[in-house]
DNA sequence: CCTTGACCTTCCCATCATGGGAAGCCCTAT
DNA sequence: ATAGGGCTTCCCATGATGGGAAGGTCAAGG
């Protein structure tokens, strides 16, 4: 298999491919005598895990790992635990954060007239002085 | 006021500064006679509106068609208002897909044993070939 | 006056994961 | 044999940010 079925068969890039070689994320493909890379069923089945774990956002470094494990039939399965329990961790700030956000837009979003006059709550709130976000009650024309 | 103070009652780095300025984002800066960057009090406020903006997740692009909008008196509010909106959609979408990843794997986690044994849900799941993330409700261990 | 140290300037490089594209080689079908 | 598509490597770009080098500037103190 050249690098071009592979990637259709494995839903990553060639391009992405030889990008995960070149960082050393899989090991190098076998190639033909004239240079083509070959992949086999089982570098299908790297390609896939790498691919499903991206999916689920796991950053490549922590690919690195879980690959190394998947390998390692000797694995203690409380490694693989502890590692996805740390990105759900992970995720879980993020979608706080943005929730946050989202929620300070929607206030201010709602308190917006949204018509042809010039004044938006929001727009106070990007360039108010203080820290905190539309809380103050001052009436004042900014 | 030069550039490292700016950037201190700014709160955005002087190297964020220079890039914004360079990339046209904010307008160049008044210079000194010896070619330092002097800011004014009308610059911090451009400074501060940007750091606010960013902290909330716009994207530069966005940023730029927010100032334009901040800086015209004769702005509709129904703009601000939609490019808000717009933002919310997106960090909405960017949650839910996020959840979702949390989700499958909070379940995945939940039933790998977590301890010196190798067998892990997780793993299995990463390299499963089929397309459903841990779906069926096939009770025969996996 | 001169030195020192803190500041400023520009320019280049790196990140993370991905894509675009050029130049040139290889393979297969007509 | 030639055309086309696929392959190779190499360089560049993204978006937002930081690091650092080489060199100019300024203010304070000996």
């Amino acid at each position: 298999m050249n690098i071009g079925e592979a990637a259709k068969a494995s839903g990553v890039s060639a391009k992405m491919i030889r990008y995960y070689e070149s960082v050393g994320l899989i090991d190098p493909a076998m190639r033909s005598e004239s240079g083509y890379r070959v992949y086999g069923e089982n570098d299908l089945h790297v390609l896939r895990f790498v691919k499903r774990a991206r999916k689920m956002g796991f950053s490549m470094e922590r690919i690195e790992t879980l690959l190394g494990l998947w390998r390692d039939g000797e694995r203690n399965s409380a490694e693989v635990k502890k590692l996805a329990l740390g990105h759900i961790a992970e995720l879980e700030q993020q979608i706080a954060e943005m929730q946050a956000v989202a929620d300070t837009l929607r206030k201010l979003a709602a308190t917006c007239h949204g018509d042809n006059r010039p004044d938006c709550p929001i727009l106070d709130d990007l360039s108010a002085e203080h820290e905190a976000p539309a809380r103050a009650p001052k009436r004042r024309r900014a």
